[in-house]
DNA sequence: CGCTAATCTAGAACAAGTTTCAGACTTGAT
DNA sequence: ATCAAGTCTGAAACTTGTTCTAGATTAGCG
């Protein structure tokens, strides 16, 4: 359940502790640029500079640019994750809670709208050849929003609305991101398809 | 209502015949080099050497690779509303066509899967200064799917639906695309996204 | 026709992602 | 402590998107 993006080998050796340390120094130098001017001012010459790491060992941890990003989001979303456990939505209604949350992650998220921009957009930019990654950035939010209906064992219909519903986080995500909606309209998109979850959900109103 | 990506003036003067010429002859080699590598395979030099203009030019009529893929969305997007409106969709239920239609859009795609990852790549890349084209071909789709509904008149939670239902549609191409969804995950997707229509037809099943 | 402004061309130049390589440094095993 | 294998560094090179320039061509106009 960890596809870690480590030096070389997937999963082999179980990184020293200096190479922990790079590690961290790099993500963290993508983080800190990112947030100044978004996908376009994360610049890997850059970020080898930042945290002190040759050019070379930086594509060594991390094969791209996009596999970078794509690193520092599940950093984020790891994050994230971890502060939404600790204050869970309190809506009464499974719908309800799913849009209390992704709200709530939407909020975090326009404190640092560059940081978004780079991530998203490395997201869905992403090629085949990160796809591991992705998917698992794609587990980590499946279990934030499964968490936020407080499922255990959800039915494969309601697996299906959740698809859709991070269809619809992403997407939506991306519009914002480019202006081309506003918060309000965020927010409407994620209300409406939240209502797919009263619709799978067999204690809904009826029953 | 047409943003035409036309050189220096944005709407100014209507283009010469051999610039419309020029136009046709650089969307056409953008095409056809997509198809055959997708996004990567398009590269400014070559198209501006297959379409027989100088770089300078190209960038001229397009300001950038994203605006030029865009353009080529855009230009492939007519073509398939013009063959859609010829064979409507046969579902009684409007989720049904509607599906039914994004379906046949999906088949479609399929045919060229590596123009349809240019396209779709470029399209949720492309930053604000693509703004108006990416709009273009958003209201566009929006044209498609209403027109699959049989709808002149739509409700705002009508077109609430169709956005969210957009949403899954771009985001579910990406999945596929990337390698991350098969297109029988594209079509449950599809079909558990129309189901909002149902929630907000008014003549769905009650009253 | 002849002029002027706009457009087009060829090609160099620049920017940022990515690759490569020789040599210095670490690590782990003996 | 020593050696081999693996890792890191610094720097150059390569690729492709983008910009710039000087001169040739074209379009519109009097």
């Amino acid at each position: 359940m960890s596809a870690e993006a480590s030096p070389q080998r997937p999963a082999h050796s179980p990184l020293t502790e200096r190479q922990e340390a790079r590690r961290r120094r790099i993500l963290h130098a993508s983080a800190q640029l990112a947030s100044r001017g978004g996908f376009d001012a994360v610049q890997m010459r850059e970020v080898a500079e930042s945290s002190q790491v040759a050019l070379g060992t930086l594509y060594r941890y991390f094969p791209s640019k996009v596999h970078l990003l794509v690193a520092t989001m599940q950093d984020q979303l790891e994050h994230m994750h971890g502060t939404l456990r600790k204050k869970p939505p309190t809506g009464e209604r499974a719908a309800e809670r799913v849009a209390e949350t992704l709200m709530r992650a939407f909020r975090a998220l326009q404190r640092e709208p560059h940081l978004a921009d780079a991530m998203v957009r490395a997201l869905t930019f992403a090629d085949r050849s990160v796809s591991p990654e992705v998917d698992q950035v794609s587990r980590q939010t499946t279990a934030i929003i499964l968490d936020s209906m407080g499922l255990t064992d959800p039915t494969p219909e309601q697996l299906s609305a959740v698809r859709v519903i991070e269809h619809t986080w992403h997407s939506a995500l991306i519009t914002w991101l480019s202006g081309r909606a506003s918060i309000a309209q965020v927010r409407i998109d994620i209300e409406t398809v939240c209502r797919l979850i009263d619709v799978t959900d067999p204690h809904a109103s009826d029953d």
